[in-house]
DNA sequence: GTGAAAGCGCTAACAC
DNA sequence: GTGTTAGCGCTTTCAC
């Protein structure tokens, strides 16, 4: 392997003015030129680990998140690789499958690989623990949740924005009796998710007269696909079933989905409202209006962020909180339409 | 950060030894003891970065995958991590995205890490370039697909065989117009899934004097949704379409089913299989007979293959190939059946 | 079985 | 601007 040296000594100048060269010292324009020209003769380049141990630091950032199979973390994955790129950071992926245990190890192996820093969507808000990482003074950002305790810059989605704008569509499409499949009751996202809709609900019912929310029109459930067809179940056999029903996440939906057609009806005469967006929509009928989930953004964010801290910049803590977006399709057209274009 | 020498020194020791306690060297049971137990008051972990310098060589494999989102290479890196953590290898996670530059990106990082070894899916059969990582003897093993002309380890799957079984099934289930919508001409995998069918049809063909395969049976698409439908349209508008479709990948599954449905049929009147699991199989309707991939086992057993190179174990190079399994579910029950259980 | 010492390839402080 | 030099934390001879 061609070293440092090898090229100092072919070009005839010092080890110091080649890794100059190769780190944007001052060197004169003449002898910069000739140390690349050997430098590439040479088929040089710069040993990584060599560096990585002098500087006390790598040029590697470690993405650690929970479940790789679920397109929203992988759409932010590639936020953070393409914001990454910019400054030559290389992203190293850690999937710890919402396992904690998985989750300590790899967040020792960044800390023991000396990466630059870390973003990390905890698996879990109570047991995560990143004081592994904060206790060498790495670098962190929390992005989509953040762990109880931890003191690092966080990216997060405004879900209670989302849950009131999904739940105002449905009203504005003609939807009265609207339902709610929510996560697992102390979820935070699901409970922010569900807190806007509430919101919406009460203001309505308050400006019309319609009395008090049905509780039973609350319903929570798992954030996977059986919960959301059980969920559905229940409140299809409702005395007043609901006319729409938000979903609280992408997997619920498709369980709802599934709920409804076993009944015998379909969007958009029962509407349905899915938060995030649903694997293979494509193959969903009709297309379904989603709240789209900021995945590359909060992706892209948190890389700028952890780039300024790696960076050095002193600032106070900060989190930033992206929208959500209303993607409005036909699945909530109203419940007189006919499967047209949604009238929003 | 606590080194080697602070636990060497509050031990009592010299940092030879520490190293041989962390190392399997011999030391006496009664030292051994008091260095760890130091170590461990000290909140010691071994520098990785200065250990991978000293021994030219990282405890981090490099897993090079075409597409993050696709269960098949998921499932596949869960392999070659369960198989990597019995020696104290850690897995990084590349995902090239199928894009042959940001491949190369990746086998560059890997070889300026000095990473232990690489497993790679090529994102293509002519252009990934293995170069970087042959000239530097690195290990390397492909999996899936091995580069032409490159001289390493690989991994494959047996597609033929899964084509013959697939087909032969069929075949045995009460189908006899037999279809097959196979992937673009020339990519090897679907080359071979055709082959193993055409084989076991001409073979039966022959046998009860059936004449010539229909040409118009074998139909390429492009592997995707929207090609596997507009093949299974075309095969529905034939004079005498099949009563039956070998499918020769997951996604083009998912549209044959949806042109099935538009036709107004369903499996198992028409008998579908797909060579590969469908994603979200859950949500198809009857349960989907499939060619199983060893997807797990592949990741398995390249890693194991690596880590005998990663040894130093000499040996000429191999090719393992891996049998796909059959699984019989409804879709197949046969021309007749009521959608009840296979019965093959 | 143990310790002293060299050195992996690089960067940064310092002297010129 | 440039070269000299020390040293990042570890493993591994080589003596003992």
């Amino acid at each position: 392997m061609t070293t440092i040296n090898d090229v100092a000594r072919a070009a005839g100048v010092s080890p110091a003015t080649v890794s100059r060269v190769f780190n944007g010292g001052r060197v004169t324009a003449e002898r910069a030129e000739r140390v690349r020209k050997t430098a590439a003769e040479l088929g040089f380049s710069p040993n990584r680990v060599a560096r990585s141990l002098r500087m006390q630091r790598a040029s590697v950032i470690g993405l650690i998140i929970p479940d790789i199979e679920n397109p929203f973390f992988t759409s932010l994955a590639r936020g953070v690789e393409d914001a990454a790129q910019q400054t030559n950071l290389s992203v190293v992926l850690c999937n710890t499958d919402e396992d904690v245990d998985k989750e300590r190890r790899y967040l020792e192996i960044a800390a023991a690989e000396q990466m630059a820093g870390v973003i990390v969507a905890a698996a879990s808000r109570n047991r995560t623990d990143l004081s592994v990482l904060e206790g060498r003074g790495m670098p962190v950002v929390a992005v989509d949740r953040r762990p109880r305790g931890a003191s690092v810059d966080a990216v997060m989605v405004d879900n209670q924005h989302g849950g009131e704008e999904a739940t105002a569509h449905l009203l504005r499409s003609g939807y009265r009796r609207i339902a709610c499949i929510a996560g697992p009751e102390g979820a935070s996202t699901s409970d922010d998710r569900l807190a806007g809709y509430r919101a919406v609900m009460r203001d309505h019912l308050r400006e019309t007269d319609g009395g008090a929310l049905p509780p039973e029109y609350v319903r929570h459930a798992d954030f996977r696909v059986e919960g959301g067809r059980s969920a559905m179940r229940d409140l299809l056999a409702l005395p007043a079933p609901p006319d729409a029903v938000f979903v609280a996440n992408n997997l619920m939906t498709v369980g709802a989905l599934q709920a409804l057609r076993e009944a015998g009806t379909e969007p958009p005469r029962t509407g349905v409202l899915s938060f995030g967006d649903v694997p293979w929509a494509s193959l969903v009928r009709p297309p379904l209006s989603t709240v789209q989930l900021p995945s590359y953004d909060l992706g892209w964010t948190a890389a700028g962020l952890l780039q300024e801290r790696i960076a050095g910049t002193e600032r106070p803590l900060q989190t930033v909180v992206l929208r959500t977006a209303l993607q409005v399709r036909e699945s909530t057209s109203g419940p007189g339409a006919q499967g047209g274009a949604a009238r929003d």
